[in-house]
DNA sequence: ATAGGGTTAG
């Protein structure tokens, strides 16, 4: 019974020193409690365990396995969730999968949580036929049974996986079933129908959500607010309408006490910036501060791009260094964010640096980045060279060829972007239409009518063949 | 111990 008590209130040390991040104090604390007569149990180490996957990394929480088994403590169910759940984190199928087996074949049954997990890492691995057999697993095995969160897993992957449409009919099943969908639950479906671009439908789930007794959240109305800016074109009348909404939303949420966090802040300045906008983005984001939000890797991504677009290096390089005083490391938003920036102020040797310096730290390719670059390079003449790099890119998408084919056209070469441009359509991607109106006005007015011609039939074939 | 919202380019 002492024995016991004095085990949880080690636990108990133990997992407030994980949580300040602490490690090695947790482990010295296990080493002085043995000493005393006070044993660790598996409690202990998966405290630990998590916090190395969390703070350390997987192999660092891996071995913490080996230590436990030698102080004759067996790891279990909640162990391997959390290598599980870390590995999924971090997007690598592969390690969850060997995790998953590790555990069966040491005996130790998975629960419905690690299914649930191993669901959200196919989903999240972009292998949504892989994550629909484990959903079937879960729902078919006799001794598991699927969780409210099994449901949002799988209605949030199938709609970030392209399957909105699957998501909701989904729902509407577990509906039928009796089902009553949780908060979470809507939102994820909210979420999905607004980047689809439904916002009719998720403003009708919307509602649904009221009248279900719920009450919509920050999550909700950021999300609905979000969908706001970016529908539709702005040149449209009813974009401009949603644009409105869309600001009128966060005053909805500031009255309403929901603007505690950085979340809706960065999502109106991010769009304020975007319409250039540049003071009223200002004013909120000082707003924000004023209320003491702490900044996070995204606000400061967020301020950055506000400096950027005032053409305020000094303030953006100011923020790095603040950045880095407080351990916050960059992330692909921030450069590009800078990269843009550095091309929008016209420093466009910068930016090729910082592509390149991106490309040297290994943070993976960053097409935004380059198209950023590319973009900038024809802005500033250097055509050429902005060629040459178009075609030194393996992986192009609609924004490269869009970009590439205006700024052609705009340089006189309709010849070249006519060929860009149904390379683009073969390739199976869509394109500007602003960039194929300008190949066609282009050749005509330079007097190649019969290549117009052509070429619009061209265009009409390589759409039939996408579908 | 798993699930939801924010920041980038034409």
């Amino acid at each position: 019974m002492f024995c016991t008590l004095s085990t949880r209130l080690l636990n108990i040390c133990i997992a407030s020193f994980c949580k300040a991040r602490q490690l090695q104090k947790a482990e010295a604390v296990i080493i002085d409690g043995i000493r005393l007569g006070v044993l660790p149990d598996v409690v202990t180490y998966n405290t630990l365990v998590d916090a190395y996957c969390r703070f350390v990394g997987i192999d660092a929480a891996y071995s913490v396995l080996h230590r436990m088994r030698e102080a004759g403590i067996s790891p279990d169910v909640i162990t391997y969730n959390s290598l599980i759940a870390a590995a999924t984190r971090k997007c690598l199928i592969t390690r969850s999968l060997e995790f998953f087996n590790e555990m069966f074949q040491m005996g130790i049954p998975p629960d419905v949580w690690s299914y649930n997990i191993l669901m959200h890492c196919f989903f999240k691995s972009g292998q949504p036929e892989e994550a629909y057999g484990v959903f079937l697993d879960i729902i078919n095995l006799s001794n598991l049974s699927p969780s409210p969160a099994t449901f949002n897993i799988m209605i949030n992957g199938l709609c970030k996986n392209g399957c909105t449409h699957g998501a909701l009919k989904l729902f509407r099943y577990l509906q039928s079933l009796g089902f009553v969908p949780h908060i979470v639950t809507y939102n994820v479906l909210i979420n999905g129908l607004c980047k689809s671009g439904w916002l009719g439908k998720a403003m009708e789930i919307l509602e649904e959500l009221r009248e279900s007794g719920n009450m919509p959240n920050a999550v909700t109305y950021t999300t609905i607010m979000k969908c706001c800016f970016r529908s539709r074109s702005f040149r449209s009348r009813n974009g401009s309408r949603n644009y409105e909404r869309g600001l009128e939303i966060f005053s909805e949420m500031k009255s309403k006490g929901y603007t505690f966090d950085a979340f809706a802040y960065c999502t109106v300045v991010g769009a304020l910036v975007r319409r250039g906008r540049i003071e009223e983005a200002s004013d909120y984001m000082k707003q924000m501060m004023r209320k003491g939000i702490a900044l996070d890797i995204v606000s400061y991504n967020t301020l950055i791009n506000l400096y950027c677009r005032e053409g305020n290096l000094e303030a953006t390089y100011k923020l790095l260094d603040e950045m880095e005083e407080r351990g916050l490391e960059c992330d692909k938003y921030t450069h590009t964010i800078l990269i843009d920036g550095l091309c929008k102020a016209g420093n466009i040797e910068a930016a090729c640096r910082h592509l390149e310096y991106m490309n040297m730290m290994g943070s993976g390719s960053n097409l935004v980045a380059i198209n950023c670059v590319i973009d900038g390079l024809c802005k500033a003449g250097e055509i050429d060279k902005a060629m040459k790099m178009f075609k030194t890119i393996k992986l192009k998408d609609s924004f490269t060829y869009s970009s590439m084919v205006l700024n052609l056209c705009r340089a006189g070469r309709f010849h070249t972007a006519s060929k860009l441009l149904l390379s683009c359509l073969r390739g199976g991607m869509g394109i500007l239409r602003s960039a194929r109106k300008a190949v066609l006005d282009g050749l005509r007015s330079s007097g190649f009518t019969g290549e117009a011609r052509k070429l619009k039939s061209k265009i009409r074939l390589a759409q039939i063949l996408r579908y």
